[in-house]
DNA sequence: TTTTCATTGCGTCATGTTGACACAATGTAG
DNA sequence: CTACATTGTGTCAACATGACGCAATGAAAA
């Protein structure tokens, strides 16, 4: 194997042994998360990926879920494994439940490369139903942190997601589908955005979502209308341009929308 | 033992037995469905369960993941068993993975009862996650079947719902509020009505979802805005007052609107 | 047979929301 | 100090929604 960096593949080799034996009585079988975790940066929408070790492929953020640990503790810990972040929104999805998504070939051929030799009745290489959550971040929060399987951990641009393993893609697409849906009857912006922040930052991150431009004064009147936004007395100052107002999120009804939701069809 | 009907319970047992025997091999460990199967009659909104077969509560039907059955397969699977229904709305809305909705003690008592003794470490002791789904069925074509663990399988008023083991009462309100919410977003009806119906009886459907009166006019209006609805040259015969008109849903617009959405608020 | 009355079909009107766009004010760059 | 991109605010028509009127229907009561 070509091992140009002898002590960080001991040491991968060492963690991955010690995920592989002590999996089986930690974890609950045959269930995972993943975690789709999405940040907004300069006008795009980010999500963190993490890079195999072996292939030039990308991976969600995942983890297993402890014996006895609630599944979504298992989301927020792995959250937190990679992002540092504690308090973040975080929500389940979907089930990803097909028996294909999980492929045994796959995963014995990594072991293989890390010179790791197992039997096909291992733990880690049965059939996985994973749940998909989704969070949302503030990018500049964030310090991300690859895990055991992994060699690095980035954002990447939305538009620009790499080739992902296995069903990872759809897994992305879902909860970009979910967030778009989610955009009509809840509130966002507090997680994406910093504290303080301008009427157009928060239309781009619309927009973004969306993927579709929208009016700046009809966004501004509809927004306004939710009255979940505080108008600050300062303004944004070193922008070209006239320096646009500053805002921040009235949390107390900020969260009573999240709860009631905005737009009650009926 | 109580045991007043012997052959009911030698066959029970029997059942039971197999099922426990069997599960390790043929089911996915620590993983479930319950499906809350939804019902329209006489303009009340119903809700399939089962009851206990020890206790005076009632459960929700569900079933475990064969080892390589994708999970939606599971739980048609168990909706066909509970109501001889083949091609129905399902859709999975809430995993519940709480290490606490597993109460070993629970099931151990219960198997006591039926005269099994087992292990602590038998599979279907341990801890389960179980993935909600909820269906929308035609109440007249459902044959409501019991399963192995349960004595009789009936309809019940969503207002006078009895108590429900585990955690059943909480995946049951966490469906109406789903289904609730996606009214918003989402045709409903093909699967709840039968294939000619009235504007009252669909406007009755709602109110009884929404638990809250809509004015008739307004609601006519609205409907017909979706474009989903056929009306037919016949009219409801036999009913006392002005005779309404019978409406059918024109499927491939119905399908349609179930895929791009209703009210598309961005 | 005629009257009563709950119910249905169809329509109106005031109000609220949305999409499209105008214009003045601001701050940076040339 | 002028040009220009950007922001703050407002207008107006189109459309959607909530509240309600009224005539037609058909079974039941008189």
């Amino acid at each position: 194997m070509n091992n140009l960096v002898p002590g960080f593949y001991m040491k991968k080799n060492e963690s991955i042994s010690a995920l592989l034996n002590a999996g089986e009585y930690n974890f609950l079988p045959s269930l995972s998360v993943d975690c789709v975790i999405f940040g907004f940066h300069e006008n795009l929408l980010k999500v963190l990926l993490l890079k195999h070790r072996h292939l030039n492929m990308w991976a969600l953020p995942g983890g297993f879920i402890g014996k006895d640990e609630p599944t979504d503790a298992a989301a927020y810990r792995v959250l937190k494994e990679r992002t540092g972040l504690n308090e973040i929104f975080l929500q389940q999805f979907h089930v990803f439940g097909e028996p294909e998504r999980s492929e045994k070939e796959f995963h014995l051929q990594d072991l293989k490369k890390d010179g790791i030799n197992v039997t096909e009745d291992l733990w880690i290489l049965q059939r996985f139903v994973t749940i998909g959550y989704y969070a949302l971040v503030e990018f500049s929060k964030v310090s991300p942190a690859p895990d055991t399987l992994s060699e690095k951990c980035i954002w990447w641009d939305i538009l620009k997601v790499p080739s992902l393993i296995l069903d990872h893609r759809k897994i992305l697409d879902k909860a970009l589908a979910t967030l778009r849906m989610q955009l009509n009857y809840q509130p966002i912006g507090y997680n994406l955005l910093p504290e303080k922040f301008t009427m157009p930052e928060l239309q781009k991150l619309y927009e973004t979502i969306l993927d579709k431009k929208l009016d700046r004064r009809n966004f501004q009147r509809k927004i306004l209308g939710f009255q979940i936004l505080q108008r600050l007395t300062e303004t944004k100052k070193g922008v070209p341009h006239k320096s646009p107002y500053l805002y921040s999120f009235n949390l107390k009804k900020y969260n009573h929308a999240l709860n009631e939701g905005l737009n009650v069809g009926w």
